[in-house]
DNA sequence: TATGCACCCTGTAGTAACTATAGGGTCAGG
DNA sequence: CCTGACCCTATAGTTACTACAGGGTGCATA
C-alpha cells in the first residue's frame, strides 16, 4: 500500500505520516523499486493507534511509551494503566482550568453594556490584574 | 522603572516582555544611558493588560486586536464585545470536546483488568479507529 | 584598584505536533 | 511526447513563549 492510500484509510495526511516516521512511531516501510513507500497490514494498526491515542489527548511522547509497552504482549498491563490513569487527571485539571476560567469571561460579558471603549467594562475588567470582585 | 521591576510587578518574565515589544504589543519604551529599557506608568497598564488576556485564554492575535479597540476610547464598544463572544463560544467549545474525550478515556479505563498486555482492553481500544460500542 | 555579582543587552535556537513549500522524480493514459 | 496524479527529500513556518551564548553596566566589597 503506498502512502496516498494509507492517509485516505486512517485519516491522515500524507506529510504526517513521514512525520511520524521521522520521529520514530513508525517504523520505516519497505521501498518499491521507484523508492515509493511501501507499508502493509502492521503499519496500518500501528498508525490507528498512534491516531487514535492522539485524538483522546496523549501526547507523542507518551504514544511512544504506550507504544513501547504494547509491544510486550506478556507484560502486566499495570504500566498502560498508569499512562492511561495520568492522562485522565491531566485532563480533568484542564478541564477544571477552562471551566473556571470560562465563568471569569462569561461574568466579564455581562457586565458589557452599549456604550462606547471608554465606559466599557470588558476593557476595564482586561486592564486590571483581577476581575473587580474577584476573590483570591 | 527597569524591566526586572516591570517583570516582577506583573508576574511576567523579562524575556516573555521582549518578546511582547518585538512582537509590537508592547511599545518601545526609552532608554537610559546604558541602553537598558526605561518603563513608565503606561507600560506598566498595557502589559497587566496583556497578561490578564492572555490569562483568559486569548491569542496574542485577539489581545492586538482588544489592545486596537481599546485604544479608541470614543468607539462603541460592540466590537471588543465581539471578540470576547467570539472567544467564549471557542472556550466552550473546548470543553465540550475535553469533556467528551474525558468520557471516552474514562471507559477505557474502567475496562482494564489486572491482565497481560496482550488482554488489556485499552490496548485494544487504542487499536482499533473507534472504541467498542461507540455510536457514530 | 580589582573583582564579584546582579542586572541588562542582542541574537539565535529550542519546544509540540504538525503543515506547507520548493524543487525534483515516477508512471499511466491520451 | 505530454499532462496530471502521485511520490521523494529537505527546509521553513506556525504559537507563545523559554533558554541559551556572548557580551556590557554599575554598585559594593576586599
Amino acid at each position: 500500500m503506498r502512502i496516498g492510500e494509507l492517509a485516505k484509510q486512517t485519516g491522515t495526511k500524507v506529510e504526517t505520516i513521514r512525520y511520524y516516521e521521522s520521529s520514530g512511531l513508525l517504523p520505516e516501510p519497505a521501498r518499491t523499486q521507484a523508492n515509493y513507500r511501501d507499508y502493509d497490514l502492521s503499519h496500518m494498526e500501528r498508525l490507528t493507534f498512534i491516531r487514535r491515542s492522539r485524538a483522546l489527548g496523549f501526547t507523542l511522547e507518551s504514544v511512544r511509551e504506550l507504544l513501547r509497552l504494547a509491544d510486550d504482549s506478556e507484560d502486566p498491563c499495570d504500566a498502560v494503566d498508569e499512562v492511561a490513569s495520568a492522562h485522565l487527571v491531566a485532563v480533568d485539571q484542564k478541564i477544571a482550568d477552562l471551566t473556571a476560567l470560562r465563568e471569569e469571561l462569561s461574568l466579564m460579558l455581562q457586565c458589557c453594556g452599549d456604550g462606547t471603549v471608554g465606559e466599557c467594562k470588558i476593557v476595564s475588567a482586561l486592564a486590571s490584574p483581577r476581575l473587580p470582585g474577584d476573590a483570591g
